[in-house]
Formats: structure tokens, C-alpha cells, sequence
DNA sequence: GCTCTAATAT
DNA sequence: AATATTAGAG
């Protein structure tokens, strides 16, 4: 099928050809002026072809749109809004750009950091042309990965293994930037920005589906192959399966080496570990109960951990609500909530994404038909997989085929639009603090996680709606004696919920969240049953206002935020 | 040549 | 930590 999915990333210009490294194309990012323009003229000088712009946000979206092809990026390290970490951060997780980082911070430390995190080259200011003149190595380093292996080589350590037949591997049919093409770009050609191939992220939804699959083959004879066709969802792979069978068996295998781990220990091997003190109703038990938030349980049932699970008593489906608001409206729209842990470094914490970072419009520039509804996001990333597949996108029509698994429609709640104060409430983590390199989330948050939503599904049959009963959660718990600081305690009460659902029953809800794909299945019915406890808001703040707010705010009064989150992103 | 899975890379 | 890739073996 001639599809080129390849394709796409396609060439530059050949008049370039030869004279490599003139010409290069070099993003440029400082949020001083002066300093840009020195650097603007610098590289000029080099015969670099300089791009500036003063803030990492627009940065991102320049690389992402696509619209111009950058070969290099360069950027300050210290700027508002996102720094130059969490652009090299993001950077580096969507493509495959060399980027230098320029500081007038010497400090080994930062260096340090710069380096660790993927910088290619770190210079202090005042950079001088000297410097700049042969920054076109890093480009040609990418070009060349045997550049790099051999300086591994070195090592008798053989260990590593990246010769250079690397690009043969069995699945060339995936293969990230088709490595091989490396081989043809020869000379003078540009890098460019060459997006990475998609994370998949197996939200709670999928990992049901998951867990669904495994349980009707059994564990023993569950393999990857076998699940997939189970699972029955076109974006996904074997490898994928694969991958997240191997994460299963291990956690299984951890839960079975410690079958008298605690209730908190057990509802908590699950996705995240991270996520401590949020309520769920426990249908097992009748009553609130902790669990771990935002993810959900690796199904341990409550047979114990078994080598073979029993059907999936306890399958919980967590949807969140989203945040951001609008003059103290109700939710523009709901979604289905990328309740994949990942995105929460914390209850609270704003659904973190590689695009989540990404404006809106960006989305839609390059994708027309993306918009903010729920189910039309999900489709996107099932298009989006397919293409960096290689696939010719399916009609869209197919992204909403029901699988063989259920057929119960369902509503999903999620995503709401939340009044401004609570944009600050949320971002509270439950580590109390701000969400370092790792845990991108430089600007984002379109959406905020405010609450969640279990929901507890009937063996096996995923796609029933049975016994659903959603709520807002309070992370302060008091059942949860371990959690460390009050952090995570969020400003969720019961007044809210109310509002916001009887909202979401009434709007938008029900049409937008109607999901019929390997997407969440649930019913929302809301239920005061867990008044969780509410802790003053002042407090919620005064912690909050310990973070700087600025740095994590500052993006969000510059546009509005949809709350949409894009659960994969584009290569 | 395809699949699985442990090991490793990112 | 979560996913992706690779290496080897069947």
C-alpha cells in the first residue's frame, strides 16, 4: 500500500545539498530580546539560517505545526513560562532535534541538568561565534548514529547494543524514523525535526480492555497476538501489547512475592503508584474507600494475587474531571479523561501529555478536523497511531466500531471547565511540588484533574453499565495514614460535584461522551455517598502559593484552555 | 518469516 | 516509571 506514512517527513530542500551546515535551520529561543538578536546575528554570521522566537510555548508550536522544518534548536535556559528544561524536555520526547542549551547560569549544576536531560551542547553566555560555528555537528551526529556508537565501542563494556545494522530490526515496518532512511540523507541534507513515533498510553479504558482480554484467554496462554485481536483496537500493535503484557506479568509477579501487602499497597499496584490518597467507592465493601487515584488497579482481585486471575471483581474505571474555566461557567464540554498515569504526577495534577502542552491550535493546524470533543480525540489518536504506523488512516466511522467485547454504550465523564480559583486548587501534587522535568508539564494543563470517577464493572463485561457510581474525591483520606504531606489534598467538595454533574447530565454531556471504541465505558450516576472531607480552601491555596504559581499558571490566562488532551501525539 | 519474551533503551 | 525496541530463541 503505498502508504506512506514514511513519506511524510519527507525531504528538504536539496539545493541545501551541498553546502551543509550553511543553511541550517536553527530555532531560536530566549525570552530576552537583546540577547536573541545577538544570537540571530551570530548565526547569521555562521551562515545559519536563525529562526527566534521568545518563549518556549511558541517554540514548541512552530516544531509541532510543522510548518517549517528546524534542524537544530537553541535555547535559554531560563525563561518564564517554560523553561528551557521542559522545552529540551518536550522536545526531546516528540522529536529527534538536536538542542543546545545557552545560559548565562554557569553553574555545573545546570549543566549538568542541561546534559542529563538530552541537551546536545551547553554553552554559557555570552555565546560567541566561536562557539556557534560548529554547532552543525550536533546535526550531523544525529545523521550518522554510528558517530555515536563508536564512541561506545570504546568501551570494552560491550553492552551496548546499538551497532549500526540497528536499523534492521524485524519490525522496519514500525521502526522510528525509519532509521534506515539515515542512510540516504546523506550529506548536506537537513535533520529537521523528525517527529517520534507516538507513546501509546494505555489509559484505564484500554488496560480494562486489557485486563478483559487476558481474562478470557487466560493468563497462561495470554499472548500478545491473542490479546490484540481480543482487544480489538485498530491502533494498537502487538508490540504495544506486548509491552504491557510484560509490565502486567512483572506487577503480578510483585504482588505474588508479597500476597500480604496492604489494602493501600494492593489498590495501589496499579498504573500509578504515585498517586496516593484519592477516594473510590469500593463496591466490595460498601463504603469509601482509598485507592490509588487516577489509575486503575491492575485488577488484583480479590482472590489474591493468583496465577490465573479470577474474573475482574474490581475493575474500576477512573474518570476525572478536567478543569479550567471560563468566568465560573460550567464545563464546555466534557471528555473522557485520559485517566492514564502518566498524566498525573499527582491526583491533582493536570493530565500531562506530550500535547497536552500543545495549544489547541496546533492541533488543529495540523490536524483539521481535531476539536475539542472528547470521542473526536480519541479518534484522532487512533489516526494519528495509524498514520505513524504507515497505515492510510480508516475512516474515522471505524475508531467508534464496537468490539466484540461489549456493546453497552456508555457515558464517560470527564473533562469539565472549572471556575479560575480552582485552576490553582489543582495543581496542587501529591508531592507538593512543582512538576520537575520529568513530569512534563510546563504550561499545560489544559485540564486539571478535579475529581474522578469510579466505576466498578461487572465481571467480565467491561462495556456494561452496571453499578456505576461516580464522584468527586477528595485526596485528603483519612484512611490513608501513609501520605506524607496535605499536599494532595484538593479542593474538591461535594457542592461541586453536585453542580457539575447535574450539569453533565443535562448539557452536553451525554452526546459528547457517548464513546463506543475501546474507550471507556461507564455510567455516571452522581452520588453524594462520599462527602469527602473538606479542607478549607485557604489551605488548599496557602500550599499551592508555596509552588509559585506563576511558573505554573502563567500560560493559563493566555489562552482558553479547552481541557481537551490529547492522549497520543503524533511522531 | 513470524511470534514471544527477557533485556534494554528511551 | 511507562513504553518502545531489540535480541534471541522457538
Amino acid at each position: 500500500m503505498a502508504t506512506m506514512g514514511g513519506d511524510r517527513r519527507q525531504m528538504m530542500d536539496d539545493a541545501a545539498e551541498d553546502k551543509f551546515p550553511e543553511g541550517l535551520r536553527i530555532l531560536v529561543v530566549d525570552d530576552d530580546r537583546v540577547c536573541l538578536k545577538v544570537l540571530e546575528a551570530l548565526l547569521r554570521r555562521c551562515k545559519y539560517q536563525p529562526t527566534t522566537v521568545m518563549d518556549g510555548k511558541t517554540a514548541l508550536r512552530m516544531l509541532m505545526a510543522g510548518k517549517q522544518q528546524f534542524d537544530l534548536v537553541i535555547t535559554d535556559v531560563r525563561m518564564p513560562d517554560m523553561d528551557g528544561f521542559k522545552l529540551l524536555e518536550l522536545i526531546r520526547l516528540e522529536m529527534d532535534l538536536p538542542v543546545i542549551m545557552i545560559s548565562i547560569d554557569c553553574d555545573k549544576k545546570v549543566v549538568m541538568k542541561g546534559i542529563d536531560h538530552g541537551a546536545s551542547d551547553f554553552m554559557v553566555k555570552p555565546v560567541c561565534t566561536h562557539e556557534l560555528k560548529n554547532i552543525w555537528q550536533h546535526v550531523q551526529r544525529r545523521r550518522n548514529p554510528k558517530a555515536i556508537s563508536h564512541i561506545s565501542d570504546h568501551d570494552n563494556d560491550v553492552q551496548r547494543v546499538q551497532p549500526a545494522t540497528t536499523n534492521k530490526s524485524k519490525y522496519s515496518g514500525n521502526k522510528r524514523n525509519g532509521g534506515d532512511d539515515s542512510s540516504k540523507n546523506n550529506e548536506g541534507t537537513h535533520i529537521s525535526a523528525i517527529h517520534r513515533k507516538p507513546r501509546m498510553t494505555w489509559t484505564i479504558a484500554l488496560h480494562n480492555k486489557f485486563l478483559e482480554a487476558i481474562n478470557r484467554i487466560g493468563l497462561d496462554r495470554a499472548v500478545p497476538k491473542k490479546v490484540l485481536e481480543l482487544m480489538n483496537v485498530d491502533y494498537l500493535s502487538r508490540e504495544n501489547i506486548a509491552s504491557h503484557l510484560q509490565k502486567y506479568r512483572l506487577h503480578l509477579k510483585k504482588v505474588k512475592s508479597n500476597p500480604s501487602g496492604d489494602a493501600y499497597e494492593r489498590w495501589n499496584s496499579s498504573y500509578n503508584m504515585n498517586n496516593k490518597g484519592n477516594f473510590m467507592h469500593n463496591h466490595e465493601h460498601g463504603r469509601w474507600s482509598v485507592s490509588s487515584g487516577g489509575t486503575a488497579s491492575w485488577s488484583t482481585n480479590k482472590y489474591g494475587s493468583t496465577d490465573h486471575l479470577a474474573p475482574p471483581m474490581n475493575i474500576q474505571s477512573n474518570f476525572y474531571m478536567g478543569s479550567y474555566l471560563h468566568d465560573g461557567r460550567m464545563p464546555k464540554y466534557v471528555g473522557e479523561l485520559p485517566s492514564d498515569a502518566r498524566r498525573f504526577t499527582g491526583f491533582a495534577d493536570p493530565p500531562v501529555s506530550q500535547y497536552d502542552n500543545i495549544p489547541n491550535e496546533i492541533m488543529s493546524d495540523e490536524f483539521p478536523s481535531f476539536n475539542y470533543s472528547n470521542s473526536r480525540r480519541d479518534i484522532m489518536r487512533g489516526k494519528l497511531m495509524e498514520i505513524s504506523k504507515g497505515k492510510t488512516p480508516s475512516n474515522l466511522q471505524s475508531s467508534f466500531a464496537n468490539t466484540t467485547i461489549g456493546g453497552g454504550r456508555s457515558l464517560v465523564a470527564s473533562q469539565v471547565n472549572f471556575p479560575h480559583s480552582n485552576q490553582l486548587e489543582s495543581y496542587a501534587t501529591s508531592s507538593g511540588r512543582l512538576p520537575l522535568q520529568n513530569e512534563k508539564a510546563p504550561f499545560i494543563s489544559n485540564t486539571t484533574s478535579m475529581g474522578c470517577f469510579t466505576e466498578r464493572l461487572a465481571p467480565f463485561n467491561m462495556a456494561s453499565n452496571i453499578s456505576s457510581v461516580g464522584t468527586m474525591w477528595n485526596g485528603s483520606s483519612a484512611l490513608d495514614a501513609s501520605r506524607t504531606s496535605t499536599n494532595d489534598t484538593h479542593l474538591v467538595n461535594s457542592e461541586r460535584t453536585t453542580l457539575m454533574l447535574h450539569n453533565l447530565q443535562t448539557d452536553d454531556f451525554i452526546s459528547l461522551t457517548r464513546l463506543h471504541d475501546g474507550g471507556d465505558r461507564a455510567s455516571i450516576f452522581p452520588m453524594q455517598e462520599g462527602t469527602l472531607n473538606q479542607q478549607p480552601l485557604i489551605d488548599h491555596l496557602n500550599e499551592i502559593n508555596a509552588f509559585s504559581m506563576d511558573d505554573m499558571f502563567s500560560n493559563m490566562h493566555v489562552e482558553d484552555f479547552t481541557g481537551d488532551v490529547a492522549i497520543m501525539e503524533e511522531a
